[in-house]
DNA sequence: TGATACTATACAACTATACATATATTACCA
DNA sequence: TGGTAATATATGTATAGTTGTATAGTATCA
């Protein structure tokens, strides 16, 4: 016992604790951690002392704290393909995961200057405006905004509150098929609402997707905002 | 030190998000709201934090509560039209509220630079400058600076001493008829003034309309800067 | 002496649960 | 048809538990 140069710190030694048991599957994705209270009854030490073990381990982004609930283990990031063709359901279901669709509104209104860009058609032409949120084994993964062209899609509407599924709703109008003509991303910070939506925290970073899909003779039917919570989701992009 | 901007409550969050419902014409007076148990689950938060922000709501006025009932609305944020001839207490009266202006100052004094540009004067030529505040309902919507050009409107002070109405304060000075010649909007954080005058917090998000409005024969007879409370109402561009 | 790591305490914000109470809806019966 | 009771639904209230944050104090080491 010559000397103990590196001792490590016990906040660090908790970590390292509760990162192994994580490792090892004592806990599984989604499940909750003991309280701090608890957990700095085991460790004997002060419940401070836990929380910065357990900050390190929030900020590894292996586990989530919900104040007032506790503390959470994290989810792998679900895969998205985008492509050719981007569908929410399928490419959620090919990658395992149970995608889930909640509709927060839906109305009718008249285009704004850049949806009426988007979608080729003039200023103030009503457009059918989709508001809603997308979940992926039931957390939330992304706030949609999607905008159809109501004169070209006529019941788009109704169609829309029968279902959630875009492509199903969009077959109901008599489109068959359609496929990304463009997409477009960039990353923002998450408003207080859409932190709310998202359970995440105000000021997360989002990643935002811009895009139109058009049928088949080249004529835009939506124009689709995204946000996607950062580390919820891996964007891939290729072919299908 | 520098600590980073103050993070926005959840029941504030919740409030805000419902408010722009509201705003946005989501719901009509008298509606009933989604249950507590409902917008706890759409916001995925708890009964208690939903309730804490509808009840924001509640003594705001614009939503009141009946046990075993639910929550409905009283009133939605107003709807403003902004056209051609733009008239504040017909705008409001036609959207079933009750209007009122009120008088916060009236003086006589040389144009600024941007007040000369926007009337077509010289700077530092007389104008009669009008501060005051609009109210719907007895809730602060805007304040209001308006800039009168003297040398063309002899004894428009004394007109807007003794009527509210720039409409009829015009008429007494042979103006009949006025429409609107330009009209622009930015959003802008509010002062600590305006938000004293407002009723909302400093900070609060604005929305800023200047606008000139002009005689048959295009001449500018007013030059208006207003501040509308953000989420207390929805400009309308369209036609009359 | 000062910096670092940890402790101690208190309170704010949010969650979880249970139950009371008012309202709306439905079923049933005269 | 109309009235009443039962049931489900929705808000109001109370209590306790958990995380987030702020402040102050103590021990140890360089």
């Amino acid at each position: 016992m010559c000397d103990s140069p590196d001792k490590t710190p016990i906040w660090k030694a908790i970590a390292n604790a509760l990162r192994s048991d994580l490792a090892e599957g004592h806990y599984s994705p989604g499940e909750k951690l003991p309280t701090e209270a608890a957990l700095a009854d085991r460790f004997g030490v002060n419940r401070h002392t836990v929380r910065h073990g357990l900050s390190a381990l929030v900020s590894e982004g292996l586990v989530r704290t919900r104040r007032g609930a506790g503390a959470f283990v994290v989810s792998t990031p679900a895969d998205y393909r985008l492509g050719h063709r981007v569908r929410f359901h399928e490419n959620l279901i090919d990658a395992g995961r149970h995608p889930e669709k909640r509709v927060l509104s839906l109305d009718t209104r008249a285009a704004t200057q850049g949806e009426a860009r988007a979608l080729h058609i003039q200023v103030g032409d009503q457009v059918c405006a989709y508001h809603g949120l997308l979940l992926a084994d039931g957390q939330p993964l992304a706030v949609v905004l999607s905008v159809f062209p109501s004169m070209r899609l006529s019941g788009i509407f109704e169609a829309l509150f029968a279902t959630t599924s875009v492509t199903q709703a969009l077959r109901s109008v008599g489109i068959d098929d359609y496929t990304r003509a463009s997409t477009r991303l960039t990353a923002v910070r998450s408003t207080a609402t859409q932190a709310l939506l998202l359970q995440t925290r105000e000021g997360d970073p989002l990643l935002r997707s811009s895009s139109v899909n058009q049928c088949a003779n080249a004529i835009p039917v939506e124009y689709g905002r995204t946000w996607f919570v950062g580390d919820r989701i891996t964007l891939t992009l290729g072919e299908t």
